[in-house]
DNA sequence: TTGATTTCTTAAACTACATTAACTGCGCGT
DNA sequence: ACGCGCAGTTAATGTAGTTTAAGAAATCAA
């Protein structure tokens, strides 16, 4: 079953973008599936084939890879009000290359690849939905791709803290330091910079 | 009057995505307007608003910021069979912060934001066409960033080189730093290096 | 509470990349 | 043909960020 309150954040966030009928509403939500996931446990790792959207209702999640050296890359953090999935793998059904792990005890509702596909043929307006919620993420990562060039390390971590207040509290320095690409000694090292003046 | 063989190129195009009736083809063709930029003309500067989507049917754009030292910051490039924009002037109606210009006597086939959204009613299938082109758009972005993050610049050189093989052609040295993020200087000696080997 | 593991800090040595500046060559307008 | 400006090269020097290693602080399991 679905909790009231998770369902109604996910509502909330939907009507932002498109307006639905009860009968809609109703539609979409049976063919949602909650899923808890423990601190430390894995949503998807390598390999597997990512079969569902996750819209995080509680807790935070990471999405990261780990290249040939064997060092970890944040692609983006997931907390309440957030979807997450290795998209390429979900859109091609071909094995994941990256891992979404719980950084604490998470809660998200689900739907699935072919549940999906009969939402957009039951309700078209979520083709609507999907397509503006995937416009923001391309402008966001766009604007990430343009501080990467532009910006400094120090600069980064600023505006990173500046974007994100309430996030910085629950993440660790280390996952923030593979969020801006640096190391964490190095983190260290700016976040004395930055107090000393 | 729209040229055939640009609008062939567009039409291909949208069907490897969604399968479009004859009179949907014709409704989409009479939204579109076609539009030259010569080398070195600017489709969009900062502070203009993004009026349109663009098709690139001839030639090669590139899309690029300025940070507050001076330094251009290249987003994207785009030649025949891409699209580009500013997207987030484009969907709020907002200033740009982005220049787009011609890197070579270019035409484009544009739909303006009002016919798009028309577009959008009339054929609701185009919702799914842009909706999976944003969703190729956001996996390509996301494997930039993590390429970012795990590679040094002779490698991200590297990769640029067997992802776009004949882009490198057409584009300067410049550009291409630029793009990767680092200085001309640095990549002429990276490119002296990779070849002493 | 304790020990064990992980995170954070600090410092020293090192590397990737930037900056500056001088020089080469090429395309372009006149 | 000339001169000019811009793209690319090369070398010297400078700096942002890494690496390694060691100790301190926080977190977790039992």
């Amino acid at each position: 079953m679905i909790p009231e309150p998770a369902f109604n954040l996910l509502a909330e966030h939907v009507s932002r973008h498109v307006r639905l009928t009860p009968t809609e509403t109703i539609i979409f939500r049976a063919l949602l599936v909650p899923h808890r996931i423990p601190r430390k446990g894995f949503l998807l790792r390598p390999g597997e084939i990512s079969r569902a959207e996750s819209f995080v209702t509680k807790g935070c999640l990471r999405a990261y890879t780990i290249d040939e050296n064997g060092f970890e890359h944040i692609l983006l953090f997931a907390s309440e009000g957030w979807w997450v999935s290795d998209l390429h793998s979900f859109l091609t059904q071909r094995q994941a290359t990256c891992y979404i792990e719980a950084l604490e005890d998470t809660e998200v509702l689900q739907i699935g690849k072919t549940q999906l596909e009969m939402l957009y043929q039951q309700v078209p307006k979520f083709e609507r939905f999907f397509r503006m919620l995937l416009q923001n993420a391309y402008v966001a990562q766009q604007q990430r791709i343009a501080d990467g060039l532009a910006h400094t390390a120090a600069q980064r971590y600023q505006r990173f803290l500046a974007h994100y207040p309430q996030l910085e509290q629950r993440l660790s320095q280390k996952h923030i330091a593979a969020y801006l690409g640096i190391t964490p000694v190095f983190l260290s090292i700016l976040k004395r910079k930055l107090l000393a003046r």
